[in-house]
DNA sequence: TTTTTATGTGGGTAATTGTGGATATTAATG
DNA sequence: CATTAATATCCACAATTACCCACATAAAAA
């Protein structure tokens, strides 16, 4: 089980988020309708099944708490993770902190990446999305990838 | 089985794609009509039949989510991905979100390439594939590139 | 040519989904 | 304890989408 697929979606006045209804049996099914939101180091927010949600959070915790960047990694993670449920109508009221972590207002991009969402304000995902595609990569092809014909 | 040729198409004002009917049969027998259909650098869309979109998306789920360009690139093509399914007219509806992302709107080309297709508006097309032809390559051949006799 | 078949294209309509607001319930504060 | 604010739950309308059908055009056959 996967997900996949770009949808533009709005937030209303009061933060509620309609997830789009392909994806509404998959997390009712899965978690029924349990979920976590977290942030990202890209200034997206992570929405999680809630036992994806799990053992992400195992392992973040597990990691060793002498190292900076994993402090600061589970600071954030774990620091900002809220449960969220499905409201009758299929939406989750994203608070007014996270929206402001990633500087979500109205309008947004949410974005299926396999076990988890991402949600980005749609301005700063087309905004990335550009860089990305227009960063040379041809020098820092690594390891794994090169070997992957798509 | 191969996807071979070039084809101009167009699509309806709801955004409908009609497959070419010589495709048809393959793709109902390849995968009963189920496609996923995603972004390319170029600002294109690639049309997989499902089985060979799985065998993609498993490869790149797989690579390392801390490596950045692993991250970019499962975005940008995992994050695209989207299910599609041709209709009784042998017809797939693009989303608004691809055809942005594409920049195509009514008239565009669709040309296979093995596994797949590609969907491009039909003057970024045109435009592209002249500025290839005239591109000075001799000085970048590199690697495998310069063994093959076409 | 005329007829028949296949394919491409465009809508209409019913059902679903997105969006906003109204009401009820809980929590917070003086 | 009373009053206000914040949150959750529910309902209704608006907008969108999926599904189906009809026509037009082109190709093939008679």
């Amino acid at each position: 089980m996967m997900f996949r697929g770009v949808t533009k979606v709005t937030l209303d006045a009061k933060g509620r988020l309609a997830i789009p209804t392909r994806y509404r049996e998959k997390l009712i099914s899965r978690c029924d309708g349990q979920t976590v939101v977290t942030v990202d180091r890209d200034y997206c927010l992570l929405i999680y099944p809630y036992p994806d949600w799990e053992e992400i959070e195992r392992k973040l915790i597990r990691l060793p708490s002498l190292n900076k960047q994993a402090r600061r990694l589970q600071r954030l993670m774990v620091g900002y993770a809220t449960e969220l449920e499905l409201d009758g109508n299929g939406r989750i009221l994203i608070s007014k902190e996270l929206r402001e972590f990633a500087g979500i207002e109205r309008h947004a991009i949410l974005i299926g990446q396999g076990k988890k969402f991402e949600l980005w304000d749609d301005q700063a995902w087309s905004q990335k999305r550009d860089s990305w595609l227009n960063m040379d990569d041809e020098n820092d092809l690594s390891g794994e990838l090169d070997t992957i014909s798509l």
